[in-house]
DNA sequence: ATGAAAGCGCTAACAT
DNA sequence: ATGTTAGCGCTTTCAT
């Protein structure tokens, strides 16, 4: 159990120099610092984060918190989000909360109680509650969903992308086209650029073309599309939009297994551009989000925020979300209508 | 920010009693213990962690160290581990090491930094050193992989499945069996049950039926079965291994755009079990490992180590390894030999 | 049953 | 350029 104290003892310099060598703060003679850096390296010391923590007053840990049902875009991003903050010396720690208000306010309480630096909202916020406490709090908070608060944010726009997907889908002649719904606010989003994307080109919109599920994952989509095809009844949509990709992937097992061919009788976009979305049979055509970039620029402008709020003590400005460019990815599973 | 002292004066009462009350060390008047409670809940105070870490010599977080590039089981198999253990009241921080030394270098220097109450090893360590340093520090860990060391493990029977897999080709008349290896210490187990499984069968083993990829993912499985069957030449596989179910899919996708029918030109067996697995063309056989009974046992048992360690001080025992039991998913992509 | 005081390991004024 | 000193917020002897 090495620490600075000892470290100095036995250099015989004081514990601060051996502090400013390391922290690189103020300047110590390079004779000193060489000796000291020498040790260090001998001994494998490493400060205490704790302690540090402590006299710091900061926590270097950032809470990262989103659904506990979540799709694998989501996990990913926060791999990304993780690496990028570790390489600034912080922690992270999820919070996942479960859908509704309730699970908001355990959320709440277990962020009070890591005194954390900062926060990353992966998903919308429901109750105004955690956003007053950033607030009051003036805790650092970035968002990766356009938000109806003043907390920053970097996001695709996903109504936008969803509508192109939705416009492309007509473009190719589709006028029946279907819709998979995941829960949660990307849900949402992209719905609404489905519904402007049909109105923008006068095609009806259709209410049993709509189908929610409640877990966006392979199976949901398995699941969903044979619900969605039930519900059209008669009028069977020539298109599918589902809102991510793993509801793509499973609705395009189902639709083979019904023995319905994809691209020709249905078409089928997707949203996220997963590994898996390029290999299956027929290719998924879907958007593609710029999930490395997301992640970096989220953590980099947290990691701002709160170098903002040491150094200035500034109350946390209004910064413009920034809206990254998402591609449509078109590979095989639209085509044009036939019928 | 209010801190115990606050608390305190408030109620005119010393530190320690706040403390033991919030503790539960000791007994305190009912009376006194109300007022604690009482102000507490009011004021919604959160002892500080890091002065408390320091004060106990704890750090409450425990490191899960698994490689950069790493599969989808692994990735749920953190969330499992993770969400138990958040359950005990520990953060978990995760480090990604890179192979080779360096890259366990690097990764040990943070174990260090961060004075972790426990490590969980998702993968098997190459330098004794991180496990020597473990054994000095009597850093409780527990591995999710066999060891050549004392460390407690909690895993399947990696090469006895893979040679169940491969003995389940077999008995399909199957004789040459191509085997894709995932880099990583998986895959050498696994290649271990398959060779195992050929000598048992009298199958001669062949190494132009073995191909090694880098990267356990789709893609390397796609890239890698096209691979295998350029260097088997004439003497192609009817049968195919894959270490993982990324390999497998990717391998599925390809065989496909070969015009090599699965099962019925090659039989195709993964392993994991992902999501995916039961929603390719063909569906894919494979074997299963139970990813929730391992995330909880390993959680459970560092918890335990943990425990013994605070409360014992006892060095660490000797724990058998726990080898969760895996089944083989029979779906369709294996089938008997033809030809 | 409760309080006073010391200390965990580090950093940052404040000297010098 | 470097050392001395005083905390950061908590827990824990050791008194009483």
């Amino acid at each position: 159990m090495t620490n600075i104290v000892e470290i100095a003892k036995q250099l015989g310099v004081s514990p601060t120099t051996v502090s400013r060598v390391l922290n690189g703060k103020r300047y110590v003679a390079k004779e000193k610092r060489d000796r000291v850096l020498g040790l260090v390296r001998e001994t494998g010391y490493v400060p205490n984060k704790a302690a540090r923590a402590m006299a710091l007053r900061q926590s270097f840990t950032i809470g990262i918190v989103f659904p506990t049902v979540t799709g694998l875009f989501q996990r990913l991003l926060c791999s990304v989000i993780e690496e990028k903050l570790h390489s600034y010396g912080y922690h992270t720690v999820f919070f996942f909360v479960s859908r509704g208000e309730a699970g908001e306010k355990t959320a709440l309480a277990s962020v009070q109680a890591e005194k954390l630096d900062g926060l990353i909202l992966l998903h919308e916020i429901r109750s105004a509650e955690l956003n007053s406490y950033c607030e009051t709090a003036r805790l650092p908070v970035v968002s990766a969903q356009a938000n109806p608060w003043n907390i920053p944010t970097v996001a695709i726009d996903d109504a936008g992308a969803a509508f192109e997907a939705v416009s492309h889908l007509i473009g190719l002649g589709h006028r029946r086209i279907g819709i998979l719904v995941g829960a949660g606010s990307f849900g949402d989003l992209r719905l609404k650029g489905y519904k402007d994307a049909l109105k923008k080109n006068g095609v009806p919109l259709r209410e049993e073309l709509i189908r929610h599920v409640d877990y966006a994952t392979i199976a949901g989509g398995a699941r969903g599309v044979k619900r969605l095809l039930e519900q059209s009844g008669a009028a069977r949509p020539t298109a599918l939009f589902a809102t991510n990709d793993e509801l793509a992937v499973g609705a395009i097992r189902s639709l083979f297994d019904l023995g319905i061919r994809v691209p020709l009788e249905m078409s089928v976009i997707g949203f996220d551009d997963l590994e898996i979305s390029a290999y299956t049979v027929p290719r998924l055509t879907t958007i593609r989000q710029p999930l490395k970039e997301m992640g970096v620029r989220l953590a980099l402008l947290l990691y701002c925020q709160i170098q903002d709020a040491v150094i200035t003590g500034l109350s946390l400005q209004k910064i413009p979300p920034s809206v990254l460019p998402h591609i449509l990815i078109i590979r095989e599973s639209t085509a044009p209508r036939v019928s």
